[in-house]
DNA sequence: TTGTTTTTGAATGAAAATGATTGATTTTTG
DNA sequence: CAAAAATCAATCATTTTCATTCAAAAACAA
């Protein structure tokens, strides 16, 4: 059974029954758990699912709230932690630029609300900053399903009315020699723009982070300062050399 | 079963009931004593519910809905018949724009996903759009926290990027004299933009915006025709004798 | 064909989830 | 009130699932 044959099986079997074992999947296209695996990992990078201990889950197409799993897990501590260190950074009078994502999204309880002006293309970002009353801006263009973004050409077009003070980027890779990384091309466009327009550029990433590599390249480590919560210590000397990095303490 | 699929599983039970045994959580799960209460203390971390002795309770956090239930509901209906009827209208293929408002929104569900492109202003139709697949594109600018709308100088620039086959829009007023009319001279300058750039124009208005004029001026009569539920034989023919206008009976 | 890349399946140890057990705590019962 | 019963948190061994690695198989190109 062929790889596209059957990424299209677990999406509808998904469809249907809203989470699938891997058993199953293994019995069902009579491939090896291995393969289901690498599967089910490469699904997951594409957001076309969520992977869960022993099998995968249909994500809910909603545009806040993180599921019940991941709400009560040390992973959203800790990107609190992160999140709320960088909104610290946000001064009144600042324009910032809030980039699409869910370690974002936590900073916008922590903002100053009065006197700030935020742009983004975050469609998750929008209710909570519009409940905090806060001056939001948002990019035009194509809405991505599953990352939620405004993405494409109209955006990057938008993008050239703004300037910024700061701006606040999620990633999904650092490498010392890479950079940092997104899965989608268009995205990283996006925000590769966003870091050029902006005087200051922070990049907020659990550990989990680093040294990874996705698909496409935003830019070299030193056009951004990290923010992250925990990194051994080779490793914070590695990229200390390369960049600013603030490594927040619980 | 696994773990995501208990807690939904729990959650719903306590939706329904108020409150859960342990013990029967353990029978119906079949699974161990330890293992749902694993369960109820992560769920209670994530602010789900309250644990209580021998089991869990619901919690009535904010969990409250759009409040106008009773009095909008029987509107609803009639809302929801205009929208219809509108949706009708779109073929595949088309590209069409969608005015921000509540009447607007209800038309989502009755679209042909396939093969059509949706171009909005209106925040609170992305969710809807994206869960039914559809292709969408946001316009860019000032997001406006009351009426959860995109407007300003941006949205009115990122408008020119497209044409449209159809396009449906909300008002506050319709009046044979003083045109279509909204209160906000914005949102006004928005829905005139988007008239002129399609081919043909719906306004989407129940009886109780008829006579009515707001503050600022969208268009004349014959720029759109009207769709709207009911409608007496006096006025009826005041409007048909202006523009096309669509009485959609129940 | 031959050499190269990609995909696959199996094996490994690490990590996570589970179920049973313990003794402490709370509630119920007499 | 005190004893009994039920529920609890904490711990540990076991099982399951996981990521990673590596070599074989398959698909591909020259």
């Amino acid at each position: 059974m062929l790889t596209p044959e059957r990424h299209k099986l677990i999406m509808q079997l998904l469809k249907e029954k809203g989470v699938v074992k891997i058993q199953d999947l293994v019995d069902i296209t009579e491939t090896s758990e291995s393969t289901i695996r690498r599967d089910l990992t490469q699904l997951e990078e594409g957001k076309y699912l969520k992977r869960i201990h022993g099998g995968a889950a249909r994500l809910q197409g909603k545009l806040q709230e993180p599921s019940m799993s991941e709400k009560s897990s040390r992973n959203l501590q800790q990107k609190r932690q992160i999140a709320q260190y960088a909104a610290g950074l946000v001064e009144g009078g600042d324009s910032i630029y809030l980039d699409a994502g869910s370690t974002v999204t936590e900073m916008i309880p922590y903002l100053p609300a009065k006197e700030i002006v935020v742009v983004t293309n975050g469609l998750m970002h929008i209710s909570a900053l519009l409940e905090r009353n806060i001056k939001t801006f948002l990019l035009g263009g194509f809405a991505k399903e599953q990352t939620k973004a405004i993405i494409g050409r109209g955006a990057l077009a938008s993008l050239e009315y703004y300037r910024f003070d700061k701006c606040f980027m999620g990633v999904n890779g650092i490498h010392p020699q890479f950079g940092y990384t997104t899965p989608d091309q268009d995205e990283a466009m996006i925000k590769q723009k966003a870091i050029s327009l902006s005087r200051e550029a922070f990049v907020l990433a659990d550990n989990t982070k680093f040294s990874e590599i996705a698909f496409a390249k935003i830019g070299e480590l030193h056009t951004a300062a990290i923010i992250t919560n925990e990194l051994d210590e080779e490793q914070q000397e590695t990229y200390t050399s390369k960049t600013t990095i603030k490594v927040v303490t619980a």
